[in-house]
DNA sequence: CTTGACTCTATACCAAGTATAGAGTTTACA
DNA sequence: TGTAAACTCTATACTTGGTATAGAGTCAAG
């Protein structure tokens, strides 16, 4: 299979399937005559995985680690749940930050509506007011 | 004031600083005769402003916008308002996607325990299953 | 035989910085 | 006055996860 069949059926660009083979996520396939990319269902299946890894939105790095534990069906499977351990407590800690960060926006927000001018805008107030807190100039003058 | 004391001044690195200038959300300052940036305090305080829009994770072009819109005083705010009010909307959605996604993940996981072989690993199975499912070449056989 | 669709490599680009090399400048101390 | 450390300058490369070109070669249909 040639590298666009592949990527039609993956829904991969062909891009994005060479750019892996530079990340080594996926192995280099062999060429035909005339140099093309010439793939096995075995690459498809493993372009399937990256692709639901990263919609699990695991980073190359991540993947590339669960990819190599697997190659060996004896080993344990401990560096893959310590792995998505790991990624499971990024994406609670990203959501606590983001959501610490919507309850001040929405509180910015709320001190303006849209019909006054800028000199009056409370939501440009509120970040002057904390940067005047932080700078020293004032104290300075 | 010199490049150095306004990195120490903001908390912000020399780099940072530089890069701000490059993308036009700062000004080129003065320079000396020996070509070193020099600063005024009205520096200080937009470099403040852009710190704590970045702490909002709000996006160079964002800050940009709203930069350009505070520069004119009797201007309306509503420009602010829309870019804020896109940003919330922004981290929203996000906050869902993360959301779902941690749902995912952590089921995924309940899947395996740690002192299995990697062919038995459920959290690998689970992907697996979602590749198979998806992956035509069972099909073609 | 030529046109269009496909593929190849190499390179540049995006965000939001960070890190470096190599050169020039200023400051502190003896 | 000399010199060494600390500072600054520009320019360039690197990061992540791709995307988008240019310019060249290859393949299939009419």
């Amino acid at each position: 299979m040639k590298i666009g069949q592949l990527a039609d059926k993956t829904g991969l660009s062909i891009q994005t399937i060479r750019f892996y083979e530079r990340k080594a996520l996926l192995a280099a396939p062999q060429r035909t005559q005339s140099n093309y990319r010439s793939y096995s269902d075995e690459a498809l299946k493993q372009l399937l995985f990256i692709k639901q890894c990263r919609s699990l939105d695991m980073t190359i790095e991540e993947i590339s680690l669960v990819l190599e534990t697997r190659t060996n069906p004896e080993s344990s499977c401990e560096n893959v749940n310590a792995t998505m351990d790991k990624h499971i407590d990024d994406i609670k800690h990203r959501i606590s930050e983001l959501n610490a960060l919507q309850k001040t926006l929405k509180s910015m927000r709320a001190a303006c509506n849209d019909d006054k001018k800028i000199k009056e805008c409370g939501v440009l107030h509120r970040i002057d007011s904390i940067v005047d807190s932080h700078c020293p100039a004032k104290r300075n003058d």
